[in-house]
RNA sequence: GGUCUGUUCGUCUAGGGGUUAGGACGUAUCCCUUUCACGGAUAAAACACGGGUUCGAUUCCCGUACAGACUACCA
């Protein structure tokens, strides 16, 4: 019998969760649903002078907006709790000591200038990668160079220390990551990583191990800035004695700059002017208001398809999927290794898409919203009316209303460019002809009406129609361009085109 | 610098020892449309380089180049 699948996604509220964390989080959830097994979330909020207030309630927002919500989490606990690793602080301290008494770790007491002072040393030596390992811990304070009695005193003393793991000197570590393969790395490459920080706080690499260990997680799914650290995981493992029970590794591409070279960053999303984050955030220090996708308008099932085939597809060629298609159709084993530079038109594309499935009257609600921001009131017939005719060219909800103004509120000013080609003396005889006929039309005005009166009209004057079209609609819209003018006849009703067109003919100058 | 990872159209990618190297976004053109958009069609556009292995390599191996990540008492 296999294992429940348990795999978890676990941010550390230093800020706001950006997009490629969104992803993260995705693929965690997919791979729990497809295989029946649980997602859950862990709050690393080991780093007390990062810790930024808000963070975690943003993650909550961002996983509900999206509806990748987490079965287990410091907000819908499981039993495997808490699920904040502040809360789980004197859990750590007993596998530390259990490192310690079996010898994978000693204590340190370097200061801070003294570890300075040592890589400015080797940094003269010409030393390449100064750092605290099987070499250079001969030299510096720790229970490995001072005699028992003296690390006794100096903790007797309460003098500050943190808990180092011992790297073994010459050993081969391995790794199988679903996504990379074999990776192998020698261990004198490694460092003796701090795992108990002076304050008493673990690291995020001993935490994690004992976190996934005791919340039974199956798979570690995360991004690849992680993969150089992984064997430092495999060792705490084994060190620990959980190597049988160890996750499986998947270390997700990551995601890139949409131009140049380097992974995705927030002043990438300011240069390009898209977001970076999923919903709207104000940074604390600067106040900065940075918007997300939420609010700039990406339908969330839009986002998570496009996430989604951000390093993983199908293997066919299909590109629309639901989320339940999703679950269905994913697999680690089709994620894909290379970085993925992120293309903003992709989004939108699939935004567009997703808003062309959604009714009228869904996206009617959208228009009203932004409608009655600005005080305005119409009804919901005519206004998934006006989304009906919107809807064609829009990629975002608030476009329905920034592109449709014209049909509600009558033109102020014309196209100056299209009065100058198209206004001319047909288009103002068949304007006041087709006044006339609209004002003698008893019938209600539909699109289909509206075209006969206005053929008729051309015909009488022996105009053709297709020439004065453009000027008809400057008149009406004050554009040259936008939806089937019939329709929008239609729509803005007799009384209103009157109106319309005697404003047109009095003000645009010929 | 060191360690690790990667490299198929501009971008996301499929494919994989013998293919006209497929799709999508974007771009261009055409059709549809009395406009624009949608939609439809078409086009341009890719296997980083050098060596092997092989009858044959874009595919396997090795190098090189380039790129990225990591290199904290941050995660």
């Amino acid at each position: 019998m296999n294992k429940e699948v348990r795999v978890r996604f676990a941010p550390s509220p230093t800020g706001a969760l950006h997009i490629g964390g969104v992803r993260t989080a995705l693929y965690n959830y997919l791979f729990a649903k497809k295989t029946g097994g649980k997602f859950l979330l862990r709050i690393e909020d080991t780093d007390q002078n990062r810790f930024i207030p808000g963070a975690e309630k943003y993650i909550q927002d961002v996983l509900d907006w999206l509806d990748i919500k987490p079965d287990e989490s410091p907000w819908n606990s499981g039993e495997v709790g808490p699920y904040r690793q502040s809360e789980r602080k004197s859990m750590y301290r007993e596998y530390a000591q259990y490192l310690l008494d079996n010898g994978h770790a000693y204590y340190a007491f370097d200061t801070s200038e003294e570890l300075e002072a040592m890589r400015e040393r080797l940094t003269a030596a010409r030393v390449v990668s100064p750092q605290y390992n099987s070499i250079t811990r001969t030299q510096m304070r720790n229970s490995l160079t001072l005699p028992a009695d003296e690390v006794k005193a100096l903790l007797d003393a309460g003098e500050p220390y943190v808990i180092r793991i011992k790297i073994p000197r010459k050993e081969e570590v391995r790794l199988n990551d679903m996504v990379r393969g074999w990776v192998m790395v020698h261990s004198n490459s490694l460092d003796d990583k701090v795992l108990m920080k002076s304050d008493g706080m673990p690291t995020y690499h001993l935490a994690n191990i004992v976190d996934d260990h005791l919340m039974g997680i199956t798979h570690v799914i995360r991004g690849e800035e992680w993969l150089p650290s992984a064997p430092l995981h495999v060792l705490l493992y084994r060190y620990l004695g959980w190597e049988e029970s160890m996750p499986q590794f998947a270390h997700l591409p990551l995601l890139l700059k949409p131009d140049g070279n380097g992974k995705l960053s927030k002043r990438d999303a300011e240069k390009h002017g898209f977001p970076i984050f999923p919903m709207n955030w104000t940074d604390p220090a600067s106040g900065e208001l940075l918007t997300g996708f939420k609010e700039a308008g990406y339908l969330p099932e839009a986002l998570l398809n496009f996430l989604a085939f951000l390093g993983w597809n199908p293997g066919d060629q299909r590109e629309l999927f639901t989320i339940d298609e999703l679950v269905e159709a994913f697999s680690i084993e089709r994620i894909g290794k290379s970085g993925t530079k992120f293309d903003i038109n992709k989004a939108k594309w699939y935004n567009e898409q997703y808003l062309r499935n959604k009714s009228d009257h869904e996206l009617s609600a959208y228009l009203l919203e932004d409608l009655s921001k600005e005080g305005i009131k119409i009804n919901g017939e005519k206004a998934e009316k006006i989304v009906s005719v919107m809807k064609e060219r829009a990629t975002f909800p608030s476009d329905l209303w920034k592109e449709g103004r014209f049909m509600i509120f009558p033109p102020e000013n014309f196209d100056e460019q299209v009065v100058a080609k198209k206004w001319n003396q047909d288009a103002i005889q068949v304007l006041n002809g087709f006044k006339n006929k609209l004002s003698e039309n008893k019938e209600d005005m539909t699109a289909e009406k509206a075209k006969s009166l206005l053929e008729a009209t051309a015909n009488d004057l022996e105009i053709k129609l297709g020439k004065v079209m453009q000027a008809i609609r400057l008149a009406v819209t004050g554009v040259g361009a936008g939806p089937d003018l019939m329709k929008i006849f239609e729509i803005l009703g007799k009384e209103e085109l009157i109106k319309r067109i005697d404003f047109a003919l009095n003000n645009i100058k010929y």
